[in-house]
DNA sequence: ATATGGCCCTGGTTGC
DNA sequence: TGCAACCAGGGCCATA
């Protein structure tokens, strides 16, 4: 589910109310999505949340742990929410929904919750303050300037959706972005980057963050599972133009949407406006 | 380097 | 109504 801009919309949500809060204690349900279970509940009781933010589709919690002394440590605290992960704070009383595995309770009566009916998602402790994991990841969309979105896509020989999916390229990007981002810079998913020429690299880098930052004002997308840090859905789904939209028309020319398969998952595109490269 | 397919899991939808 | 097949905002791994 949660590519960058949901992602982004919980991160700005849990970032107003979580700094400053003392984490209590941790419960966990199903535990195998969690690298190590056991580090939570050493690490995290007594941690203090510094800031929480977004680096590619992780939420990063930064913690400080152990008293105000010595031994006083900065943990790092990775989520992903794979494909169903929903991260919400809610009053402890609250009853918690069917698949919620991870309860952090906070020091204002309030808890933080992990809720992923299919558990992709993952979590992650690092105590000694630095992810590795989070080096490896590419240009974050936003933050590229158009320079660097051109070399990155130009040395590339590999399909343009595949290269726009692939974190190690672009750290952020999904399915659904990927080919709204596609639709409105008329370029077809199984294009090969190097073979982009410059407009049309320009084109995809506008649309890109034209597509990326409008999601993020509307709070993401919300197709089945996806809501925010309080439980609200985004409203982006209502503007997508080409997103499993099989067979309707197109927005721009009325053709009818094609579905194909692109790097493994379903790629939606017009077959008019997104001409196919030839074989 | 690039492409493909299986796998991880649960649940909703579609079609027979 | 039942039931199987297919599909889903992700990512890792093995294989070619």
């Amino acid at each position: 589910m949660p590519e960058l801009p949901e992602v982004e919309t919980v991160v700005r949500g849990l970032q107003a109310v979580l700094p400053g809060r003392r984490i209590l204690g941790v419960r966990l349900g199903k535990t195998d999505f969690i690298d190590d279970p056991a580090a939570l509940e050493r690490e995290l009781p007594g941690a203090r949340i510094q800031r929480v933010r977004r680096h590619g589709k992780f939420l990063v919690f930064d913690l400080e742990s152990g008293e105000a002394g010595a031994n006083r440590r900065s943990v790092l605290l990775l989520i992903h929410l794979g494909m169903t992960g929903q991260l919400m704070t809610v009053p402890a009383e609250a009853p918690a929904p069917l698949h919620t595995h991870v309860f952090f309770s906070l020091d204002d009566g309030r808890e933080l919750r992990y809720t992923d009916v299919r558990r992709f998602g993952r979590i992650r402790i690092f105590s000694n303050g630095q992810a590795d994991v989070l080096g490896g990841l590419g240009l974050d969309p936003l933050e590229a300037s158009e320079a660097e979105f051109v070399a990155a896509v130009h040395a590339r020989r590999a399909q343009i959706k595949a290269l726009l999916l692939d974190q190690h390229v672009f750290r952020g990007m999904g399915n659904i972005y990927t080919d709204e981002s596609l639709w409105r810079a008329r370029v077809h998913p199984r294009r090969i980057g190097a073979n982009l020429r410059r407009v049309e690299l320009r084109r995809l880098y506008r649309a890109m963050q034209d597509v990326l930052n409008e999601a993020i004002r509307s709070r993401g997308s919300s197709i089945s599972d996806y809501v925010d840090a309080e439980g609200q859905r985004g409203e982006f789904q209502l503007k997508h133009r080409v997103y499993q939209r099989e067979g309707k028309r197109c927005f721009r020319c009325k053709a009818k949407i094609r579905r194909i398969i692109v790097a493994g998952r379903s790629s939606y595109f017009c077959p008019r406006c997104q001409r196919a490269p030839r074989v």
